[in-house]
Parts: structure tokens; sequence; C-alpha cells
DNA sequence: CCATATCTGGACTGAGCAGTCAAGAATAAG
DNA sequence: CTTATTCTTGACTGCTCAGTCCAGATATGG
């Protein structure tokens, strides 16, 4: 083993605080101090181990995509019916904007903060394909969908992937920016409509 | 008249360019330079004028909403087949969208910067109430279109108006964060086959 | 021409920020 | 025990920022 003195806390303990923080606030409103504070730890040990602010960042979308989004995506490649597996994604998105607060998604929050920043970052990439694997992950699920009957034949998978991401991602804004479960349900009950057509 | 010596600058001209920078870089990265730089006026014309940083954001969401938002409320109201008007709803959004270099909605982007602050700003709710005015637009417009027989009877024209709503604000959220001109006709087409279910 | 009121430009202030440094503490290897 | 290595703590640096101050400029009204 190499030598030298071991860290006091747990790495991965310590990014899910970050992830709360930076989810709750936003990046540039997160000061350090707020993190060290949130996460337990001393000013030079988040450098040591995270970097920078930004490399943190980058840092807690992974694990927030992680223990967030992947069950999501989790949910349109369960066995069963691929239709029920896009409705219970949209009820799922309901409960989980309906819980925790109004945060949002850290996605959605963080992409509207690098957006305007004019340097195609490489936080702003990974958000970006994120949400591409999404939609590549709800094509596949409505080709399915099609291929065993429950959606129409006409019905273009493409445009109902992109559709729906859409929807979703105005769902994520929606709870960010305070709206109750009421507003989300009926944005929901709209996306499962249009899977009845 | 007042004495005193006259402003040297078009105060609507330069809240005009306020609008910009906000629009594209949002509030918290936006400093009073980058606003009196654009602006064309000096650090204290802007405090004399508009207050502090928080009241011209103020204004400048006000500005914008005459010029970017009532235009679009307008078309809601416009005489004609009700129905006609919520599909030209979305595509004038596409459109609005794709040029304009992927700024958004000044509201949206910056609704997402507040909603993070816990306090409930003024700025929040003047956003928050902006949307509610958009959501009775629609749901307005949709009982005309029920009541028409360009939709169908069992139609819940609040569900219908939330859901809407919803859609148009992803795809605002979409053309921020980068979305294509394709991408964002996929999602208004789902929109629109909504109605024509 | 003078008094009054407002606007302009530039310097200034005080606070908060991200990131660094250095001295000491804790560990493992030899 | 000694040495090499890494972690911790707290002070520190340099910068940026929002907002203020003040002296000078430009207008109106008498």
């Amino acid at each position: 083993m190499v030598p030298g003195r071991p860290l006091e806390f747990d790495r991965d303990e310590a990014l899910q605080k970050a992830v709360e923080v930076f989810w709750e606030k936003g990046y540039q409103a997160t000061s350090i101090d707020d993190l060290t504070g949130r996460m337990g730890i001393g000013r030079q040990s988040l450098y040591n181990t995270f970097g920078d602010k930004e490399s943190l960042l980058g840092e807690a979308i992974e694990a927030y995509f992680q223990a967030a989004s992947a069950p999501m995506l989790a949910i349109l490649n369960a066995p069963g019916s691929p239709a029920d597996n896009l409705v219970t994604f949209f009820r799922k998105t309901v409960d989980r904007c309906s819980s925790g607060d109004h945060k949002g998604c850290l996605m959605v929050n963080t992409g509207v903060e690098f957006a305007g920043t004019g340097a195609d970052s490489p936080i702003l990439k990974a958000i970006r394909d994120r949400f591409k694997g999404l939609e590549r992950a709800m094509r596949q699920t409505i080709k399915q969908a099609i291929e065993s009957g429950e959606l129409d034949k006409k019905t273009d998978p493409l445009q109902l992937a992109t559709f729906l991401v859409g929807v979703f991602q105005g769902m994520l804004l929606m709870c960010k920016t305070g709206a109750s479960r009421e507003t989300l349900e009926r944005v929901a009950a709209g996306a499962i409509a249009s899977l009845k057509a």
C-alpha cells in the first residue's frame, strides 16, 4: 500500500452532499464554503480530492446521473409492455418532482446556467449526451411498442421520442420553478394521452 | 418642466440592450460592466435610471414580456379558427427558437436561476404570473375550439392548457440548451398532434 | 446671470469569491 | 525509530463585483 495519511471522510458521501448543494442552489450561486460546509470537509481536502469547482460539478453530474437518471432509463427497458413502461416513466417523473422540494433536475438546471457562457464546456456536452441517450432509449421503447401493436404502425419513433423528451424536460423545468403536483399530473396526462392516439 | 440635465441616452433603447445581455448570459453571470458596456451608458446613469441590478432585471423582464410574449398571446386571441391559432402558436415558437442563437426565453432562464434562492423573490412571482396568464389564454382558446367543434367535447380545457404550456416551456428550455430546429419541430409536432385526437 | 436640479464620469469601498500556501498531523514501509 | 507520502487546518492572495461618493457638466426658470 502507498503510504500517506488516509482520507478522514467518505469520498462518495461527500460527493453526494455536493450533488445536493449544486442541485438546490445552482452552480454559480454555490460557493466553496457552501460546499465544504455541507460536505463536512475542509477546503484543501475538497481541492485535493475533487480538483476545482467545475471538476467537482462534473463528478456531481455523473453521480446524479447514476443515482437519479439511470433508474429512469431502466424503467423504459423493463420487461413487459413497452407502452406501459412509457406511462410508468411519466408517472414516476410526477412522483419524483412532487417529492424533494422543487429542486428540478440537476442536469436541466445546470444546462440552462452553462448554455449562456458561449464556450461549449464539457459540462454542457455531457448533459446533452445524457439527454440524447434518453431519447435513444425512448425511441427504442417506442419501436418495441409499435412492433407489439401497442402503438399505431404509422407512428414516427424519432418524432415521438423527441417530443416525449421535450415534455419530460418541460416537467423538470416546471418542477424547479415551483409547479404543484396537480400541474405536473396534467402535463404527464397530456404525454400519456399522446400515446393512445 | 423640471429643471436639471437631461438624459443623454434613450431609456427604452438602453433597457432593450439590458434585456439582450440578461437573456444571453443570465442574471448572475452578467456584471454591471457588461450592462453599461452594451447599454452604452455610465455606471451612475444606470443606477440613477434603473435602480439596482435586480430592479433592472425586473424592468427587463417586463420589457421582454411586452416585446416577445405579448405577441404570442395575441396569436391565441386572433380572429378565425381557435385550433388553427394553437397550431400557429407552436409553429411560431419553433421559428422564434430557431432564430436568435439559442437564447431561449428570458423568463424561463431567469426562473431557473431564481428558483434556487429559497426566498420567493418578486422576480420569480412575476414570471410565474406570466405563465399563469399564458395558461389562462390557452384555456380560453381551447374552450372556443371545443365550442366550435374543432376539439372533442370531452377535452378537459385546463388539463390540455397546462400540458401545452408545459410543452412550450420544454421547447424554450431545449432552445436554450442548443436544440436544433429539427428537434424543436418534432416537439411541436407532438403538441399539434395532441390537438387532433 | 444666477439658483436649482439633474445627469455624467471616474475613482473608490467593502465584501465575497476561487484558488493557493505552508506548517503540522497521521499513516505505511523499511 | 526514521523517512517518505498524503491529508488537514487555517491563514492568505489577488481578483471581481455591486453599489456609493463626489466633483464637474448641462439643463431650466427667474
